[in-house]
DNA sequence: AAAATAATTTAGACAAATCTAAATCATTAT
DNA sequence: ATAATGATTTAGATTTGTCTAAATTATTTT
């Protein structure tokens, strides 16, 4: 078991998210993502590449290899294992576990995080509703769509919001949306892309497209 | 609030470990202390000093200065905090959770120390019986005396065990000495310096002289 | 297909933290 | 008081991760 650092932690992590996206990752959309310049990401894929955990050809863009996927899924298992404690246990609120965890997910000792997930019950999804891999790195991917594709009249249940900020997470309380809340869609307004939705038992009222866009379901 | 890199905040912690028995640390006490060269002490002592984290003049030994102090016990506190969590919550055993703690100690985050404190119901010392400074600094001195001195027949209660190792553990579970079990000296044999101790409702039996010499206890 | 533009890499530099080896200062013993 | 010894500092090098500016490669446009 061999150790990285929180720099070489940092790149792998982003390149697994944006790895979803595309095959490849380009160095330009790497640095963007990590707030670096170019530069520093040819640097730094040089070194990954020089320790098996991605394939890069100059120029070629890279990807992660199997060992690198590993390592990027365990190093995401730590982060929100974190995440999930300081809401479940600290009462952190959704916006504010974030930024903790990308401290604590550097701390790598395996024993410390199984017997966090132990301790916690192992939960399958962190607060923002981001599945949790386990020991072994798996991690359930159900399929997920976002609600502005939902049909009309489908039941689904909320299990995941892309964005993590305190105005969104108003937003939501405000409206009584959490992880695993069941609704569905009444209807859309072309207008301005805003739907109706009926939400547990309250009442049918509408959200922007803006949201629409930013919650994801799956059907029940 | 400023923050300290990991580098400094391990030369910090140690030198107020260190600065308890004399009033100034000298460079290869300290070097002794981190495992690391005296050459690397001197250009550490030369970047706190500049941060006015403590008195230097060269060869003169150093001492912290009270800004100094108040970073050093936050540290404490954190690594103290983090023990108690991974022997409470965790099951971590003694001797597991001084290395563990080593790495947490350095995730720098008022709030998350805080409420962490908070949720584990503000403890007041450590797994092995050390104090745990308070959100302002503060730490019950109590004064402690090594057992080996206890005077005979006087009752006192296990505070602290200066050796954290698996070897002393297995020795004080299987006599039934933890934190807080209340113990006196029956007699003492000059022989080979053992002692004969009754502890809690046990019958009386003899230690050697190496394992009082690591025991701390308090008078009640 | 050549020119213009965009993306990427290279070259060279810097700061942090460390090291070794040499030089300097302080202390101790004669 | 001076030589020997030990402690400490300085000088110069190394590694990691970063940067800027220049050079190179890829892509797009005409």
């Amino acid at each position: 078991m061999v150790n990285y650092s929180t720099s070489e932690e940092n790149y792998l992590k982003a390149i697994y998210r944006l790895n979803g996206a595309e095959a490849t990752v380009s160095t330009n959309d790497l640095a963007q993502e990590l707030q670096t310049k170019p530069a520093s990401v040819t640097d730094m894929m040089k070194k990954l590449k020089a320790k098996k955990l991605l394939h890069y050809q100059p120029y070629q863009g890279f990807r992660l290899t199997a060992e690198g996927t590993k390592v990027a899924l365990g190093i995401i298992r730590r982060h929100r294992l974190w995440e999930f404690f300081l809401a479940e246990k600290l009462r952190f609120t959704w916006d504010e576990v974030h930024e903790v965890a990308e401290d604590l997910e550097h701390v790598c000792n395996k024993k410390l995080i199984d017997r966090l997930d132990e301790y916690l019950g192992f939960p399958r999804v962190d607060p923002h509703g981001d599945p949790i891999p386990d020991m072994n790195g798996k991690m359930e991917v159900s399929k997920k769509i976002c609600l502005s594709d939902l049909p009309l009249n489908s039941t689904a249940q909320v299990i995941s919001v892309s964005d993590h900020s305190s105005d969104i997470l108003e937003l939501l309380e405000h409206m009584h949306i959490h992880i695993g809340t069941r609704l569905e869609v009444r209807k859309r307004f072309s207008f301005d892309d805003s739907m109706e939705i009926k939400a547990g038992r309250q009442a049918a009222f509408t959200i922007s497209r803006q949201l629409s866009e930013t919650i994801f379901v799956h059907f029940v």
